[in-house]
DNA sequence: GCATTAAAGGACT
DNA sequence: AGTCCTTTAATGC
């Protein structure tokens, strides 16, 4: 595995010169890391930040009654935790690989001193922070105004935006995921996902296998339940 | 309008 | 074969 590649693949580091690159590449360890497994809890956390390099990666957090709440997915190249770790607090979130994963660790104090050096990846890091911010205050308002099917498709949108390709008016949502996780994601459960999503499919919005959305119809359809 | 429960079928390893 | 994932229907808040 090469790792020097797999860095630029970061989308923090893309803009990094080979040289920094280099010297990035020194000071982290790669590690396979395989499906299901917690990489971080409440109970074991860790000092350093994560480069997703390859696979995905769930971060959520339990309820006291035992209920996930999953606060994000991580596709290859993203770094956490953006929101969790890098934050001073510490907080009581789980990261969980939702399949065969590719990790490299780095020290905060490293990551910090990479981050004085390279304004430029400070610049990425704030913009990567601010347009995640905005998707939480759009998921956190639908829980409190909109019905389940508004908020799978809300959900589709900003995970197709981050992760999906797109052809045309469709778009794909370019994760792997269950109706588990989205019921935790949207703050739903996983039966009336199922039923949502027969719905979506039959009024042809979403398509499954591979997951896409219909981003078009999925605007339309924000707009009359929005009236 | 949705969670919950239960029950059963399908898919993954 | 066993676990995980999905679907469907009934019930009640």
């Amino acid at each position: 595995m090469d790792k020097l590649r797999l860095l630029s693949q970061i989308n923090l580091l893309d803009e990094l010169p080979e040289e920094e690159l280099k010297k990035v590449d020194e000071v982290t360890q790669t590690a396979p890391i395989k499906k299901g497994t917690i990489i971080l809890s409440p109970t074991q956390q860790m000092r350093s930040l994560f480069f997703l390099k390859k696979g995905q990666v769930r971060l959520f957090k339990v309820s006291s009654s035992g209920k996930e709440f999953t606060v994000d997915l991580l596709s290859e190249g993203n770094v956490f935790g953006e929101t969790s770790n890098f934050s001073l607090t510490e907080s009581d979130i789980y990261a969980e690989t939702m399949v065969d994963s590719f990790v490299c660790t780095l020290t905060k104090e490293r990551f910090e001193e990479l981050l004085r050096q390279n304004p430029d990846i400070s610049l990425k890091l704030i913009t990567i922070l601010t347009s995640k911010l905005k998707e939480m205050y759009q998921i956190t308002e639908s829980i409190a105004y909109k019905d389940v099917k508004y908020r799978i498709l809300l959900l589709f949108m900003q995970l197709s935006n981050r992760f999906g390709v797109r052809s045309g008016e469709w778009q794909t949502v370019g994760v792997k995921i269950t109706q588990h996780d989205i019921a935790s994601m949207i703050g739903s459960s996983r039966e009336t996902v199922s039923l949502f999503l027969g719905e979506l499919e039959k009024e042809q919005v979403i398509t499954r296998k591979p997951l896409k959305i219909n981003t078009v119809l999925a605007k339309e359809l924000y707009e009359v339940e929005e009236g």
